[in-house]
This record gives structure tokens, sequence and C-alpha cells, in this order.
DNA sequence: ATGCCACACCTTGTGTGA
């Protein structure tokens, strides 16, 4: 089994690609991100014809997750990770026994900005919201978390040094998460490699390897076991009309 | 150097992303 996140960066404007590579990788469980559109305007027919469930909590114009799995998700939760959080940022669901609670965390921009302090209210109520279910059972944390967690998940450390992604508040609530019971499982399982996930458009990121990994699958104790490796789709990156994040898969037994 | 690209929108410029 595995599951895959992927920050889509608009479902409908790139669904032609998110198509194709659906048929070519054949992924068992997929959490999307930045649907940017409503739930009415999702191609669930689309995903459907290829055999997925479908849960999604979108919204106008920006953010927006979705789980697809080819078997059923059940207790699905929406509106997270706090009641009346007006962004659509957080979806979870059971599938073959696992938690999935899939992630687009808020970027930031800036530190400096009213978006860095919502960004680390958000993270609280993660943290809150995670706290109480961190140990029910089999749990996995994934998404575009918008955190580098260390110097070795950017490119150029001393360039970005204290900046949005990298700042100590937000490593540090990234952590918070791992002090939870859950292991950032690429970084577990390939302690030195040098692996990004988002790479910028404006600058051809992509072409010169200069990039971050902030797109990530925390897995909790009970899950651990049964954790083969995480992968990241380097061709899906750089296919034309792709979008800035590649694709990550957590592979399970 | 804060723009470069890409996306959405009651679009023809502006806000946002990371």
């Amino acid at each position: 089994m595995n599951i895959t996140t992927f920050n889509v960066n608009s479902v409908r404007a790139r669904l032609e690609r998110v198509l194709a590579w659906l048929d070519d990788r054949q992924p068992d469980v997929v959490c999307l991100q930045e649907l940017k559109c409503l739930d009415s305007e999702l191609p669930r027919a689309e995903f459907e014809a290829r055999g997925y469930h479908v849960a999604s909590y979108g919204q106008k114009s920006w953010n927006g997750v979705a789980l697809l799995s080819r078997t059923p998700i059940t207790d699905v939760e929406t509106d997270l990770p706090w009641p009346g959080d007006p962004q659509a940022r957080g979806i979870t669901g059971t599938i073959d026994g696992i938690r999935v609670l899939n992630l687009y965390v808020v970027n930031g921009q800036d530190l400096q900005s009213d978006k860095y302090t919502y960004k680390l209210e958000w993270l609280k109520h993660l943290h809150a919201w995670v706290a109480p279910r961190a140990a029910a059972g089999p749990m996995l944390i994934c998404g575009d978390f918008n955190i580098a967690p260390a110097d070795a998940d950017v490119y150029d450390a001393v360039k970005w040094g204290e900046e949005v992604l990298c700042s100590p508040a937000e490593r540090s609530a990234f952590n918070g998460l791992l002090g939870l019971g859950f292991v950032d499982s690429f970084r577990k399982l390939h302690p030195k490699r040098r692996q990004f996930t988002w790479w910028d458009y404006r600058t051809s990121g992509f072409e010169q390897g200069k990039g971050v990994r902030i797109d990530h699958h925390l897995v909790n104790a009970a899950l651990w076991p049964r954790v083969v490796d995480v992968t990241v789709d380097m061709a899906e990156r750089g296919q034309k009309q792709a979008s800035d994040h590649a694709p990550v898969t957590l592979h399970l037994t």
C-alpha cells in the first residue's frame, strides 16, 4: 500500500496532468492540497471513474484539500484544526485502519505579515487537535507543511536564514508534533539525503536543483512498523505544466 | 534585487504562493 501527498496548485488548471499522473502511478491513496476550488467544482467524476473514493474540503479560489482512496474512506472530518477556521486546510479520514490527516499548512508570507501570525496560531491549534488523537491507533499526518524542518532541507540555508519556512517558531511547532509521538519518516529513513519537494517557478529552481523539503509524512509509533520507504516523484515535477511541488509517497507493507 | 512564474478572479491589474 502507498499514500501520496501532492500539492497540485489548482486541480482544475492541472487536471490533465494530475489524471495522467494517476493513470501512470496508480497510487492507492492520494492526499491533495491547493485544490483552489469549491467542492462542487472538484472533478470528482474523473477520480471516481478511476476507482477512487473521494472526500474533499474545498473553498473558492484558494486552499482546499481532498482524500482519494481505492478503499472506502470512513469517519471523515473537516473544519480543522478548529471549528470555524475560515480557510479549508485540513481533512481527515480513516483508510484501511489508518487515521490519515491531510494538511495544507499556512504559508505565512514573511515574518512581519499577519499571515505569519495566523500560521503560528494555526499550528498551535493543530498541536491541540492532534494531541488527544496521537496514540489512538495507526496515524499519518501528511501534506504541505510549509516548514523546512532543518537547514539540510533548504538548498541554501545561509540565504534562507531564519526566514519564513525556516524560522525557529515554525520549526519548534514542527518539532512539537514530533513530540506527540510522530517521526519525520523521510528524514528517519534517509538521515543524510539532500532531497527537496518544492522548487520555485520564478527562478527555475527545479532546473537548478534549488528547492526546499516542505511536504512531509509524519508517522506515529503504531504505524511505523509498516513503513518501507518515502520517495519523491522528481519525474512528475519535471513534466510540462507540472505543479511547483513534487508528489511524495509513503510506501507501506 | 522582492521581480522573474503560475494561479484565481464578477480578470485586462492585483493578491497570493513559498
